[in-house]
DNA sequence: TTCAATTTCGTACGCTGTACGAAGATGTCA
DNA sequence: TGACATCTTCGTACAGCGTACGAAATTGAA
């Protein structure tokens, strides 16, 4: 009940990328700390922007602190008085990025609402594939992270599923979309890791392969490889997966509400 | 047709990881290159398994060359007469840690064997969280992974699947079970970041949370994560999502299968 | 006008993977 | 046996990373 906010033998345990992410919702926005000293030449949405494009074009390692900085002629350390480390940003750009995704209105037929949140997931991953790496501490705390959050559990209301069900619920589809944008991921940068597109990269290992393998058997493999290679010209396609399996996970949430109350 | 495998202009193109991968597979063992030079002090297998060892223990990021090197009183450039590069290692050490399971015999009921191949990767990757962040190039081509796969798709073989669904099947079993591992090591990486457990975190920025989240509302949100924190004293349950929408995807394959052909 | 607060950023440190080249060890051949 | 080719070992060095530190510049308030 002090008037100190702060004392310092008992030291704000608040997450400092909390108020951060919050800071265009705040009541009291933009903590004033004191109006004194220079202004800022850009502002941290800018900052994060440039991040976010940054990683779009050249992927998560090319988000540097220099490489940032260079962007608006500053030295890399200025970054530091927007955020305090390159986790923290990273976190302000998933949140950011997420906020870009309009969120249509769901539509009646439960089926397509379902698909329709792990679409979205899906095409927004493949927008913003490092989404996927940032493996950070709660980013999913933001304002833009809690809206989806919220949308997608509308998209699971009214099935039949309990509350803890309907927050499973979203977070497989979330992942298997997140899954199906991984693969796609794998093979793209396979492709520029080799400079060979799938095709070449199996016909140039086709003799290796086999020589390397003669010791060993494969039935279903072999037979399955074949399989795949016919319908399509690589060893996996991404967006075939995706119907497929988004198709079986919806039939068996589907069939689990209908189950447990029969109308 | 030429008597020599490799032409100056005309480069081998062949993955120089695939003959690492397979070295004790291959017909001719190990390539005998020249017996002269001295013996290395160590083998590979040694060295990768030391890698994997801090993995296990350290994480990935802990396994840099001089680390590695430092275990066996080596230089750290002496690993380079092992390995052309440190991904080329990561890739040896996911292959050679899948061959450290046993692959149980597969049981007679349909529902049990998809959920035995998801459980298996599901503990070999608690096992070796490491192995979600081994993104390289085709670690999959590998003898202990081509093995995996190929008990994989005995698990799925029989059901009434085509070619095709069996492995996006098995796709999907695996993808699911790393997402969860993927969640719990989210909860562990921030327990270890922050020093405290979920619960006591949530506490500390009980006030915080409320005060930035006062001017929106999570209706659904708010509903969910109480009932999701009475539940368990956490935000989510990993070990619960595992049995829920494994449950869900194996009813949603199985139908799928029976609809395909009835009787 | 003075001063405190704030932003800016040059320098530096420890860490990474790894290119290069020297030094040492070993087997083969004259 | 001596000479040599081939291999392993590894010290040094370099570029690039995040960021700690502290000085300089800038601004509003007193």
């Amino acid at each position: 009940m002090s008037v100190v906010p702060e004392q310092p033998d008992h030291p704000d345990q608040s997450d400092p990328s909390l108020r951060l992410l919050w800071r265009h919702r705040t009541a009291s926005p933009e903590e004033p700390k004191s109006k004194r000293g220079p202004k800022q030449k850009v502002s941290l949405d800018e900052v994060v922007d440039a991040a976010i494009d940054l990683a779009d074009a050249e992927g998560l390692p090319a988000v540097t602190m220099r490489a940032i900085a260079q962007r608006f002629g500053l030295g890399a350390m200025t970054l530091y008085s927007y955020v305090p480390n390159r986790d923290a940003l990273l976190v302000l750009m998933a949140d950011q990025a997420t906020g870009r995704a309009v969120l249509p209105e769901l539509p009646e037929d439960p089926r397509k609402r379902l698909e329709l949140v792990a679409r979205l997931q899906y095409d927004e991953l493949r927008a913003h594939p490092w989404l996927l790496e940032v493996q950070d501490v709660r980013p999913w705390l933001g304002p833009n992270m809690s809206d989806r959050y919220e949308w997608q559990l509308q998209a699971v209301d009214g099935l039949g599923l309990s509350d803890l069900e309907m927050d499973q619920t979203v977070a497989v589809l979330m992942g298997f979309a997140g899954n199906i944008v991984r693969s796609e991921q794998m093979l793209r940068r396979a492709e520029k890791v080799t400079g060979m597109t799938e095709a070449e990269w199996w016909a140039a290992n086709y003799d290796t392969l086999s020589e390397v393998m003669a010791g060993s058997h494969y039935p279903l493999a072999n037979r399955v490889g074949t399989a795949a290679g016919e319908a399509y010209q690589a060893a996996t396609d991404p967006a075939r997966e995706l119907d497929y399996g988004l198709a079986r996970i919806i039939d068996g949430v589907l069939a689990h509400v209908a189950e447990g109350s029969p109308d």
